[in-house]
DNA sequence: CCCTTGACTTAGA
DNA sequence: GTCTAAGCCAAGG
């Protein structure tokens, strides 16, 4: 049951998170189309969590659970189950990072604010 | 319409 | 390495 728009484009974008992969709530929410509303897709992934979709998959920057309690112990679990490694806390997003189609995000052509990297 | 909440992120101390 | 502050944005009250 579609409640919004983000939410079914974050969830869809979830979903296509390969077994065995990661990605971050930034990347997902650019993925979406949305970029810039990390928080958000937080928000969408703790109604939506389920079966269908694999929140599991979704972790902070740098590879890091945001989940705090039981919730993040299940889901490092859950990963670990799916062959993702970890590393001192940490996931080698280097090596585990879902990387998403050329799929700019669709509000503007693009966006990529890159601060001085 | 205003205010609060939050599984975020980056930058600075 | 840790901690704090500010920026960000959709939804719900």
């Amino acid at each position: 049951m579609a409640k919004t728009r983000y939410f079914e484009r974050v969830l869809a974008v979830v979903r296509r998170i390969p077994r065995g992969r990661v990605s971050t709530y930034g990347a997902v929410a650019h993925a979406a189309g949305f970029p810039g509303t990390a928080r958000q897709v937080a928000w969408a992934l703790r109604g939506a969590a389920g079966p269908p979709v694999p929140w599991q998959r979704v972790v902070g920057a740098g590879g890091r659970i945001r989940l705090p309690g039981e919730g993040g112990m299940h889901q490092r679990l859950l990963l670990e189950l799916e062959g993702v490694e970890f590393s001192g806390g940490r996931i080698r997003l280097e090596q585990f990072e879902h990387q998403f189609p050329g799929q700019p995000g669709r509000r503007s052509a693009a966006r990529r604010a890159a601060p001085t990297r």
